[in-house]
DNA sequence: AGCTCTTATGAATCATTGA
DNA sequence: GTCAATGATTCATAAGAGC
């Protein structure tokens, strides 16, 4: 029988653009995209040294882009912005909160603010302020009708119903079973039923240093997350400044097309590295694509 | 030698006052306060019923206010605001976020936004949402020199320290300080070991109201930390929407002056109640003050 | 002391109904 | 139709009792 997982990896279409993606857009066609999901370049004064964009002109540099999001996103779409304002003169910037004003009025319904709690944050010690441990996830919609599928990322319980689990030998449900004389034990049936359950809003995930390169990088479980949540195999995943390709590596594994575009070729560069193996060693035609 | 948790006791002011914050600071005088913490009514547009303040107003409503805290506080004071947007009609609302765009408009310096983790919070399932598990704790101040004691948040590294710190009592404290004869904690840091770290801007508390009657309240322990965190003993803390008291539960046994304000006359009696029970039986003179 | 088990308890949302 | 009010539904924790 043929490997499920190869079969749905020959099917997988992932491709890098390297271009500004509001221009790189205009060759998709309208509601293509089941999930954006982004983590953009952080307004930065220092533009020299990571092509930032000034915090003032940070929501005017970034609507034309969102238009062109709007346009190639499925009604029943989800666009996923990984971002965080930056501290400048001893204040939190506010142009995040901007950001997020100006795209309720462009017609985004801003559904939830997710919080990724980093573990292990950044080290560092400043008189007037603590390490920062956490980004804002803004989950934005074209509608309130969306695709969510919750069942897809429901983690394990906590520590105690872990133990008591772990404990639960098959002789321990032998011998319950026998005793009570049904089937299915109802205690242990709540404790199994028990073992998974929803997340709440917000996600915890180590950062990860394997990225070296990028220096906004998340973690790939991050992605990985959004990607089981807001789409179904087979579906289309973008992300627009798609970096060292986290997105990629998140979204191939998971049977999803993916495409990718930076404006940096090293990041394309980058971006082709991070398409997993199996599809580099297979090479079908036309599921490679990079115009950079 | 005199037991220092008595005598620190002995010296603390504790007053409610009952009627609309902006009214009563009036008869406050200039930089008076060290930290304004509170959490305030939410927006909510059924008025009639929980006394609410409707979205689209809350700016306006609460600018005034946020006036007179600007007045009362100290320049190297802090004004910390626990507060979290509403979902309507499936999306967030976004009345916090123009909330923090006034109040820097007003010259308040948004310093940091520090994240409440609940970990247990409300429950619910819901086609589009996850259980809201965060809120948000802003941090403004008047000038970019502050008050910060971070030595005083510092928190145990590991299981061992936890463990010890909750087999050691209130009573333990006590003993410890009245021994020792200096400032809370500190030396229990010390003697603990000195594996302590400090936090980030990622709290975790669980949601803990020993005061039933009032919807809305943050477990002590937040206050708790950003007394801690902002006031040295003897400052003065203000809450100028006090409901339940916590923040003068919280403040009292820290060994700093308080004062607390609220609209409603059921929530002052609350608030008063919330005065720890040694100020209570000492009842010294000018200490206790309700004009409610 | 540990381990097991019970119980109390949260600033919530959504769908529905009635004015 | 819009707006306001109401009811049904929901679940992971911590704390504490008991063994």
């Amino acid at each position: 029988m043929t490997n499920f997982y190869a079969v749905i990896l020959d099917m997988i279409d992932a491709r890098v653009h390297c271009g500004d993606c509001a221009e790189i857009l205009q060759d998709y066609p309208d509601a293509f995209f089941d999930l954006i999901i982004t983590s953009p370049p952080y307004a930065d004064r220092r533009q020299s040294l990571y092509g930032g964009v000034a915090p003032e002109a940070y929501v005017e540099w970034f609507l034309p882009k969102a238009e062109q999001f709007w346009r190639v996103l499925k009604p029943s779409g989800s666009f996923v912005l990984n971002i965080k304002e930056r501290v400048e003169n001893g204040e939190r910037h506010t142009y995040v909160l901007e950001l997020i004003l100006a795209l309720k009025k462009a017609g985004w319904l801003w559904v939830e603010e997710y919080i990724w709690h980093k573990k292990n944050c950044y080290p560092g010690k400043w008189p007037n302020r603590f390490r920062d441990a956490w980004e804002r996830c803004l989950h934005f919609t074209k509608s309130r009708q969306f695709k969510m599928r919750q069942e897809a990322v429901m983690v394990p319980v906590g520590d105690w119903a872990e133990k008591r689990l772990k404990r639960l030998g098959e002789n321990d449900v032998v011998r319950f079973d026998s005793r009570v004389g049904s089937g299915f034990g109802k205690n242990i049936a709540n404790w199994l039923g028990r073992e998974y359950v929803y997340p709440t809003n917000v996600l915890t995930f180590a950062t990860e240093c394997s990225n070296k390169n990028h220096p906004a990088a998340f973690p790939k479980a991050l992605p990985e997350w959004f990607i089981k949540l807001f789409t179904d195999p087979g579906d289309w995943v973008l992300d627009p400044f798609v970096g060292s390709g986290t997105t990629i590596a998140a979204a191939v594994p998971l049977g999803r097309h993916v495409v990718g575009i930076d404006l940096k070729p090293e990041y394309c560069e980058l971006a082709k590295a991070a398409i997993p193996e199996q599809m580099v060693l297979l090479e079908p035609t036309g599921m490679y694509v990079c115009d950079g």
